[in-house]
DNA sequence: AGTCCCGAAAGTTTCGAAAATCCGTTTACA
DNA sequence: TGTAAACGGATTTTCGAAACTTTCGGGACT
């Protein structure tokens, strides 16, 4: 029972490890996870651009580590759909389309609707407060402009992500909560294409939402995320150059 | 994700020194995809158990291949949640439970019923000839009771699978689709244990099934198979010993 | 010119061993 | 006698290299 897992003390009291990255709280899985982190962050915010190739001589020194590491993390990938593989031609960036994403986008309309649903009906003053939190740190930065900074635009989209994984927090339903979390990383990436190319301003509808929510009022915020879901896709089906119906047209020089 | 093409696979043969397979015309992944292959199926089949914890030494010698390669295929499962990993204490066979079932199987019944009454509306002449050939496979074997053997069980599990698989077939929705298919697969292991241990026999739900869809009837279709999962659910929560509401008593002998 | 074949180069896949880690047991000490 | 550190065996994790596959380009033949 005692998980008190008292460390072989060794004499220093800070582990001052250079070696490796030193913010290891709760390392879930130490090198594998790391990379994995890293390498869908970087799909997600276009340093892996779509349909681009990933060859595991230029990836081993981007994210240094070895072969067989490389191939779990991209196997990974592959089964959340951000990556391919095909026979023996190795791996590339998953490509995208306003296709993909005009489906991916309905069935997160029923997804998060669903979760959050179910999610104010076991609301909890603990998973109030985290919303209030979050919403705090996500309306201090405000959205990010084509024009501002790359490492900005990243700190909102992580904000952006805990703030609307806190509204669904306390849904009973961990199959759900999964395949929404999984929609919504894909969804990610279109929204990095959005700050990066679109220029109108959508009212505040994360205010609106958290209130909704806050009020326990289902009706109005599943409303409200479906509108805030299909204003996105709007958004970037008028506003991003290149994401036509079809980006599967394989030119060869 | 385009891992949903039901070919006519006949597998599951002991081929280990059979070098030279004829002409391999759809060779996957080789070696990786085979492992992933027949892993999959022993954990739907609880050749592995639930829980069960999946060390390398046995593993290797069970499937024959690598530790590396066993990991990426292992990785593939977690990631599917057919299996779990945890720190540095490797992997193990995710848990079953009645609460899983249900959870699963609530969202089974969208799935499926989004993608049926899709499926139906794009329907072709190859699609329902699939149908009808997949339909007439299953009932060839009828379903098997608690004490068939093995094998029986192995092949009338693939056959119901590619009948479900063809129903849907024509459905246009990518994302809808692959989580279908996920859902499907985990249902399977509860299937298996209700094939184990149900005595009771269910009117023939797939034939209705098969002509409601082949009578384009949307709504009938999609009730029909509402029916089922929930049949399938309440037959294995009453029949199935053990499959109680809480499984996680996590008792050490 | 066009097509086919063959060899070299680039890249991918698989493997087993070395390093790191965990768990149960023993041992030291109060 | 009880607590906690140290030890040893077992297992996991990581790595780099060997084996294999695909791709590309030159040269001979039609």
């Amino acid at each position: 029972m005692g998980k008190i897992l008292t460390m072989p003390f060794d004499g220093s009291k800070e582990s001052a490890t250079a070696t490796t990255a030193p913010q290891d709280v709760s390392r879930e899985d130490a090198a594998t996870f790391d990379v994995l982190r890293k390498m869908r962050e970087d799909i997600l915010c276009c340093a892996l651009k779509p349909d681009q190739r990933l060859r595991f001589g230029e990836l081993r020194q981007r994210y240094g580590t070895s072969v067989g590491t490389l191939r779990e993390a991209l196997s990974h990938l592959v089964s959340e759909g951000l990556a391919r593989t095909e026979a023996g031609r190795g791996f590339q960036v998953a490509p995208i389309s306003l296709n993909d994403f005009l489906d991916l986008s309905e069935l997160r309309v029923y997804l998060e609707t669903r979760t959050l649903a179910d999610a104010i009906r076991h609301g909890t003053d603990a998973w109030e407060a985290e919303i209030v939190s979050s919403y705090f740190l996500l309306s201090k930065l405000g959205k990010p402009s084509p024009d501002d900074p790359v490492s900005l635009k990243r700190e909102w989209g992580k904000r952006h992500k805990r703030f609307h994984d806190s509204l669904v927090a306390t849904c009973t339903s961990p199959w759900s909560l999964h395949f929404r979390s999984e929609l919504f990383d894909q969804a990610r990436r279109y929204h990095w294409l959005t700050m990066i190319h679109a220029r109108s301003r959508r009212k505040n509808e994360h205010l609106e939402l958290r209130d909704a929510v806050l009020a326990r009022d289902v009706a109005l915020a599943c409303g409200l995320i479906e509108k805030h879901i299909r204003g996105t896709v709007e958004q970037a089906a008028s506003e991003v150059p290149g994401l036509t119906l079809e980006m599967t047209k394989r030119k060869k020089a």
